[in-house]
DNA sequence: ACCCAGAAACCGACCGGTTGGTCTTATTAT
DNA sequence: ATAATAAGACCAACCGGTCGGTTTCTGGGT
């Protein structure tokens, strides 16, 4: 089995080289080009992988949300109480931001095109409702564990949720301005906190 | 004064048909000649009147940078408690989001820009600063005069920023999932409610 | 072991179309 | 008259995608 093995390597490098390049300079600027000389590959190979340049686009994006799916199917293993369990996510997240900030630029990328592709949008939309699902979810079984106490889980997910993307797009815009990362353990610890019943 | 007025209406006009494009289909996708088409204005005139493409996107930003200042002098002025005047607000965009909700699509824009351009980055990242301190200022004259009670006002303002960031973003890209101006409404009173001391 | 035929993977020159921007010419206001 | 404004034909550069041809792999016949 070289032939796959060969075919397989090359269809990653130019997964890689792509979403490199969108996520450092955008897909429109991002030539075709581009990407195969930075994957070191021929056009030819590129066509022969991806039938367009957007298919490669939306192929980044569902291994994105796969990539989401794993991580909520990981934290609901866990046996933590729900507030524990926020901090270790936004532990994770403040660790990767560190490692690569730039990794999240191209979110920017997803989102602005999904005015101009449907698929691309239904993708997106996707994504943002899964989070929504999740969150309400998450914050559903604080308040029957008794760590929580919350009104209008709907609406708390949604305050929650805001404030996640929020503070990844202020990260994306903005990264030299703050310590995202941080503000972001903080912040969900913040709000946490405001849902964990009165002040005593 | 003829000669200045017609000059001042090609130029708005073009401003005018390029937000509109810009928002409803992207700075990439929409090309000079459609902006002109959409003006009904001549190449000739668009490059008497602008530089480049991209002069008319930056002059665009600063528009709404300007309208931006506008809107916090305006919101100083009243004598409104400060939960009060952060309802107001919200329901000013209400208002404004169900009027024209494609308004906020540039937005997108704007942010996914500012990896490719330096100065559209500085104003993105201007814009969200100064809405930081305004929301700063506002929760610290919440506090003096007795409204509110938040321990550290920084942090709370990142709190509030942050969800109506994610909230804007939610609602460009998914408008029909939700009525995300009424959402608005909710979450800030919600947050405004966490902020008002204790529990009674 | 060897060969060969077909398939899969790859190459890069090339094409049609589009784009941002220029330039010459015409119109309008002063 | 003349300067500001507008018109639109035009251009060079680029870009996504195609296509004919080449290399590399694989499996079977001998």
């Amino acid at each position: 089995m070289k032939q796959e093995e060969r075919s397989q390597e090359t269809r990653s490098r130019i997964l890689a080289a792509a979403e490199q390049s969108f996520a450092e300079h955008g897909y429109d600027v991002t030539s075709v080009d581009t990407i195969c000389h930075a994957a070191g590959v021929s056009k030819g190979a590129f066509y022969h992988h991806f039938p367009s340049k957007g298919s490669v686009f939306v192929a980044l994006l569902n291994a994105w949300l796969a990539e989401l799916d794993r991580q909520f199917a990981a934290a609901q293993t866990g046996g933590e109480s729900v507030p524990r369990q926020v901090a270790a996510m936004a532990a994770g997240v403040n660790e990767i931001y560190h490692v690569a900030g730039t990794k999240w630029n191209i979110l920017l990328e997803f989102w602005a095109k999904s005015k101009a592709d449907p698929e691309v949008a239904r993708s997106t939309v996707e994504m943002i409702r899964r989070y929504q699902g999740f969150f309400q979810q998450l914050l559903d079984r604080g308040v029957s564990e008794g760590s929580l106490r919350v009104e209008n889980s709907n609406l708390a997910a949604t305050l929650v949720l805001s404030a996640v993307l929020g503070l990844l797009l202020q990260g994306i815009l903005d990264p030299e301005g703050q310590d995202w990362g941080a503000l972001m353990q903080r912040v969900l610890s913040m709000l946490m906190e405001s849902m964990s019943g009165g002040k005593p």
